[in-house]
RNA sequence: GUGCCCGUAGCUCAGCCGGAUAGAGCAUCGGUUUUCUAAACCGAGGGUCGCAGGUUCAAGUCCUGCCGGGCACGCCA
């Protein structure tokens, strides 16, 4: 597929086209294809719209390449009402647009859209799962987990704004040897009273203090591992136990989960699979395709990998072992055409075993499976007990960010300035993950999450509570038909080219799997709109230029709308 | 030891399919408010894009090697 620089919305005229077009009449050498790849975006908009690099060209035709691009500048005809005019440049040839076509054709595009402006039919019919956040249970919910939780999210509300069916499963880790572990620390130093008053951060001091034991006593770990085994057979006063553990966790990620407006389609729980994934080891024995190895069931995989391990030597389920009994399960009740693991990089081998496995039992699902890896957070450890906890972090933010309401004062009394804090909060935390490529390790930073200024989350809030503030005092309803003439500053220009571009930074995002391409999109525009906003005053301007830039900036904050809810970012009307 | 990932300004990062002078934010310094919210805007300084080769008309971007950091490598998840 070929990507456009500029965006081809249905009905619209496309200008790349007709520069290609008019390209392919002067040089017939050159195929539709082969020009639509090669013109391009120039680095500034001073250079023109799109750029054509003769290099190529010139070396096939042994010529000279800014001779050439001279030639073709002068040949070349385009419709003025297109194409304003057309330069070389050294070995470049460059468009011109005109731009209030251009610009009266996106700004329509986007107001007419009305808040759909960047939607699409492209999953049209098709069902994506997304796995993520998937806590461990009777584990505390630190900022650890918070990444795969934000980047989960943002991905699956990205794939369902291009038509895609989604399905939001958070797969509990509620089974395993470490649930063994944390019974065998509570039969040791547990406390029922404890339990019942602060069970979160009692689990946690018992998941903290096993650990610590354990190096002074390796007896621990065998213990622990004697526990799994009985609540994996059924034993009644394990699972009793193992039930109130996970009852009381579920209940305060569910609290985080609202806080953070998420919301799962579906819980799951690898508590679900041990059965089936048991009889999944055993027909692969059967079948002579697992076999056994110092007493554990394993799948060889050739030199390019470990061997699959799935069953233990003590009978019991592992990780792998039941995540291929879910994805089995899942295939069959969603008939999913994709499906995203949003899982820390750490478990890259892991996802690599899974989709060799399948590709050995079922090939055309193997393509289907993705994971999505991103770095880990530097800095902290659960077992060290240096944790940072999501509740820490959202009443850090949001007491920094009262006194900054408190300190500017232009909040009026019908607006809640809680309110206000606690979406700053959140937009500052959420932003803060979503900011760079997931594959970056990211060192915790206090100083860097309670931050407000430049590419932020409240940058991004700021601007877009002062355009609403803005359109409330200028009074003059946005008309996507109004007259584009009086935007005839550079600002305002590179606001509509960088409106026209969002359809494709959301088809990016979703290509790549990285909601950072939208943030870095949202920090340019909402840039690009204070600028334009500072140096040009609207209230008080001729009624042409208000109407004009009413239609500019209500774009502007309907895009900012968009996007920041595509991130998880509240959108925050007056701060 | 083997494999995967990262290495761009003092710090944190962007840089799409190789293309025109490598861009932001923070920090530093200087400026902007009787007028649309200063959580903002404008300007200045600051870079041998880890190192060395290679491919190419063209390399931060692709390939190889090395260095530095992270992670993973059978009974955790």
């Amino acid at each position: 597929m070929v990507r456009a620089a500029f965006s081809t919305i249905n009905k619209m005229i496309d200008f790349k086209q007709h520069v290609v077009e008019a390209l392919h009449k002067v040089c017939p050498s050159l195929t539709l294809e082969q020009l639509t790849v090669l013109v391009e975006v120039p680095p500034d908009a001073k250079m023109g719209d799109f750029a054509f690099p003769c290099f190529q060209l010139a070396k096939a035709e042994k010529k000279n390449p800014k001779q050439l691009a001279e030639d073709i500048s002068k040949a070349i005809s385009c419709d003025t009402k297109l194409v304003e005019r057309v330069a070389a440049t050294g070995p470049y040839v460059n468009f011109f647009l005109n731009r209030t076509a251009f610009m009266a054709q996106i700004l329509k595009t986007v107001a007419d859209n009305a808040g759909q402006y960047g939607h699409s039919k492209l999953g049209q019919g098709k069902t994506v799962i997304v796995e993520y956040s998937s806590p461990n249970i009777a584990k505390p919910f630190g900022v650890g987990h918070l990444r795969t939780t934000v980047i989960g999210a943002s991905l699956t509300r990205i794939y369902s704004a291009l038509g895609y069916k989604v399905v939001g499963i958070n797969y509990l880790g509620d089974w395993g040897t470490q649930f063994g572990k944390l019974m065998e620390a509570y039969s040791r130093w547990g406390d029922d009273a404890e339990l019942a008053k602060h069970p979160i951060q009692h689990l946690y001091n018992l998941y903290v203090r096993f650990h610590k034991e354990v190096e002074t006593d390796p007896t621990l770990e065998d213990k622990g591992r004697a526990w799994f085994q009985k609540l994996e057979s059924g034993d009644a006063a394990a699972v009793s136990q193992w039930t109130r553990f996970r009852e009381e966790s579920i209940r305060e990620f569910e609290r985080m989960y609202a806080e953070l407006g998420i919301h799962f389609d579906v819980y799951e729980g690898e508590s679900d699979y041990p059965k089936a994934a048991d009889a999944a080891v055993s027909d692969l024995v059967t079948r002579g395709v697992a076999i056994e190895s110092e007493g554990a069931i394993v799948v060889p995989l050739g030199d390019d990998m470990p061997p699959a391990l799935l069953r233990k030597q003590d009978g019991t389920t592992l990780y792998l072992s039941r995540d291929l009994a879910a994805i089995d399960a899942r295939k069959k009740k969603y008939h999913f055409d994709k499906i995203l693991y949003v899982v820390g990089s750490e478990q890259i081998l892991h996802f690599k075993q899974l989709k060799a496995l399948l590709e050995k039992e079922q090939p055309a699902w193997a393509a289907t499976v993705e994971h999505i890896p991103f770095g880990r957070i530097q800095g902290i450890s659960t077992r060290k007990g240096t944790l940072v906890f999501l509740e820490d972090l959202l009443s850090e933010t949001q007491e920094r960010a009262l006194e900054k309401i408190r300190e500017a004062k232009v909040l009026d009394v019908n607006v809640d300035e809680n309110e206000v804090a606690r979406k700053v909060g959140i937009g500052a935390i959420v932003f803060n993950d979503l900011r760079t490529r997931r594959v970056k390790d990211v060192e915790f930073s206090w100083d860097k999450v309670l931050s407000f200024e430049g590419e932020t989350g409240p940058y991004l809030q700021y601007a877009y509570a002062r355009i609403g503030r803005l359109m409330e005092k200028v009074g003059v309803k946005v008309d996507s038909k109004t007259d584009v003439t009086p935007l005839n500053q550079e600002e305002a220009w590179a606001i509509t080219r960088m409106l026209a571009n969002y359809p494709n930074v959301i088809r990016n995002a979703a290509e790549s799997n990285e909601p950072s391409f939208i943030s870095t999109y949202l920090t340019d525009l909402a840039s690009a709109f204070s600028s334009f906003y500072q140096n040009h005053r609207i209230l008080g301007a001729s009624p042409e230029f208000q109407k004009a830039a009413m239609l500019l900036v209500g774009n502007v904050r309907s895009v900012l709308h968009h996007g920041l809810t595509l991130l998880g970012v509240p959108p925050i009307e007056r701060m």
